[in-house]
DNA sequence: GTGGTCTAGACCACG
DNA sequence: GTGGTCTAGACCACC
């Protein structure tokens, strides 16, 4: 499993860890029933503190996303890629919903938000 | 002048403020050589702390959006409306071009991606 | 607001730390609107370290019981006591019903469990 | 001999295979000087490492409730259903007396624990 | 080997 | 002053 972290990002390492986790399962990188990578060895591959790792771990258990398998680690659930699709999904709309509000609220006239969303989402 | 800020938004309430003048400032609701309220009238206003209107203000000086009337207050500048508009106009393009580049990343499908500009563009 | 926590119970300090501030809620020791113990102030007085009342208190943040409030501290949520007081219940229900179901499935019979309940539920 | 094991349970396996297997000698599933299941078996039936059950039987020979019987395997000791009965009934009532303890250390009121008592106990 | 918990201390943004 | 984040390292139970 690839993940890319920016630790440059405002938005918490442990964060992106575990919104990438659950983009990986959506991606179908790893299976239900497949364990996800140790907390030492994502730490490892990431170059983060195992403790950043591990947070991010309690977040995805607490969410029913990954559950323990005692002294074996930590296994994808049966509905994980569903959810994890779904929220995939229900994040980009929140944010892009929230993104064109405020745009309106600023009143940026609404001919030039079209103008940037086509010039935009088209080429990338 | 009315601002709408979200004390629970990840962004800090001192940014808010400020792009929420710049913003103003842009909709013509304060012209050049008009002055903006005050730091405690605004604090008041807004219910936060003053430090955080001053410390929005001093980012607004050090752009040049505000220019200080000695004994009187702040003064929007002559050519602050333009600058303002085109930030404004930037803020959202910068965002949203981030907003499909990290949809991308996370392998959302672009025919979804597409259904939600769609559906979310039109109707805000 | 007073804290009892047990050190040697097999229940995790910050799991302690959640239940008890919630009951403290559930029985009005804090108020809607007020401030909760910072997390120093309250590590000092349960002589644990901060980052275990930290964690504890993110938790409480999860659940939407206290609501951050930046640079003040944290404060209870409107609707919290009543959730504290619902949730109180349940958890004793919960752990009643199941210790029924364990008795009942470890084949005690009924006769000494009505017996047990009779004698320990009057005297507490 | 059947046992029922939560996986998920804050107990752990081992001790949980403990219990299980003195409440089936308590009930009488296996008697005096009968072999209880071999830890391979066991293990196979219950889906979990051998090493745990073997964690476990260990814990019973500690006890005393099997007696190794070379090349053969574990026997129930003679006085084990006695003992077992025994300690079934005190598991029971320790932990509802903790439980009642807990619930008014919460300030659940005294009404409400009764209540609960009254309409849980009934029918399970 | 695995994750879970706790401690300790650093640095940051915010008010 | 407040909480948020990250690092570091210890000890534990479990498999």
């Amino acid at each position: 499993m690839i993940l890319s972290l920016d630790l440059n990002s405002a938005q918490a390492i442990y964060d992106q860890v575990v919104e990438q986790v659950k983009f990986g399962i959506a991606a179908g990188a790893v299976l239900p029933d497949e364990m996800v990578p140790s907390v030492r060895e994502l730490a490892k591959e990431l170059a983060i503190n195992p403790n950043t790792v591990a947070r991010a771990y309690r977040t995805l258990q607490d969410e029913n996303i990954v559950v323990a398998r005692r002294g074996m680690g930590l296994a994808v659930a049966a509905d994980a890629p569903e959810r994890c699709r779904e929220e995939r999904r229900a994040i980009f709309e929140r944010r892009f919903a929230q993104l064109v509000r405020d745009a309106v609220a600023s009143h940026l006239p609404l001919k030039e938000i079209r103008e940037i969303i086509r010039a935009r989402s088209v080429s990338e």
